[in-house]
DNA sequence: AATCTTTTCAACCGCTCTTAT
DNA sequence: AATAAGAGCGGTTGAAAAGAT
């Protein structure tokens, strides 16, 4: 059986966008809105296929993207998603505001994957969040987007194509150390949430999982029995997660909302959803 | 300076899932 | 219930840039 192609691909363009392309694509969004895809090289005049534009809107045009590398914390962030979903990069980036499931997964297959390889992750300690060839731009560069992407489509009036590849930048010298960010995090939300007692511990997550006894698959089959309580997880928002030591460490007698700095804008601020979870130790196991 | 190798990531492909009829 | 269309997902590919020789 089989189902249709999603367009005939004959006489459409392939390959790279041009900022002509970007601009049209862009502007009938703005216009009339995402979806009905398959119908949208057509009416917004694009010799594309409707995967093709949703792709090229979702991982690069859509205005909430985040530009620059993955940060240390976004990729701890991946690696505990990660061990708990496994593959499923749309989940582990619906978790990370701005960044795509290409993005993830390409991180992922390019550094941490790599390094889980060659073994070299063994160090359950923070590993070198980026590799050598992945400095960390965000803190060096006031404005990563410029190191990480070229010409924006409305920099670019040409139709030229977009070169939206990230520019390599191996000799650059990091001036913020590490060492702050050894971060104890449970620590941190013990002393955010003290009043937190163990009844308010979901049934789910009372026995948090070592590292050595995770049987991923199993766990995950045990995750998903509730869908409700898998439900409720994933509608945490986990960015809070690595916001909260920095946050102990500047005051002690904040909420967990009214977080300042500049990712922290970014995000939403209910952390107290996951709070009690957090707070409990029921996922300390998240937190190593 | 030229050439080769490695790395990166945008884009494509094929499949599954969801929704509409 | 069956079928098709629409949408989304994850794996893979290949062009281009950067690094190595």
């Amino acid at each position: 059986m089989g189902r249709s192609p999603c367009c005939s691909k004959e006489g459409l363009n392939r390959g790279a966008w041009t900022a002509m392309e970007d601009k049209v694509l862009t502007e009938y969004i703005k216009t009339h809105g995402e979806g009905k895809w398959r119908n949208l090289p057509k009416r917004a005049g694009l010799k594309r296929c409707g995967k093709s534009c949703r792709l090229r809107w979702l991982n690069y045009l859509r205005p909430d993207i985040k530009r620059g590398n993955i940060t240390r914390d976004e990729e701890e962030l991946i690696i505990r998603l990660h061990k708990l979903l496994g593959n499923r990069w749309s989940l582990i980036a619906g978790r990370l505001p701005g960044r795509t499931d290409n993005e993830i997964k390409n991180y992922w297959n390019t550094n941490i994957g790599k390094k889980i390889q060659e073994g070299d992750h063994h160090s359950k300690r923070r590993p070198p969040s980026t590799t050598s060839s992945q400095p960390q731009l965000q803190e060096i560069n006031p404005n990563p987007s410029m190191a990480m992407k070229t010409t924006s489509p409305a920099q670019t009036a040409s139709s030229s194509v977009v070169r939206t590849k990230a520019t390599r930048c191996t000799k650059v010298v990091v001036t913020s150390s590490a060492g702050p960010q050894e971060h104890d995090q449970s620590h941190a939300i013990a002393k955010l949430h003290p009043s937190l007692t163990p009844d308010d511990r979901p049934l789910h997550f009372s026995n948090p999982i070592s590292e050595e006894d995770t049987n991923l698959p199993n766990f995950i089959m045990d995750f998903e029995t509730d869908g409700n309580i898998l439900s409720d997880f994933l509608d945490m928002d986990f960015s809070q997660l690595f916001c909260l030591q920095t946050e102990a460490d500047n005051t002690t007698n904040t909420s967990a909302t009214g977080l300042v700095s500049e990712d922290h804008k970014l995000y939403g601020s209910d952390s107290q959803s996951f709070a009690p979870y957090i707070g409990s130790g029921s996922l300390e196991w998240l937190c190593d």
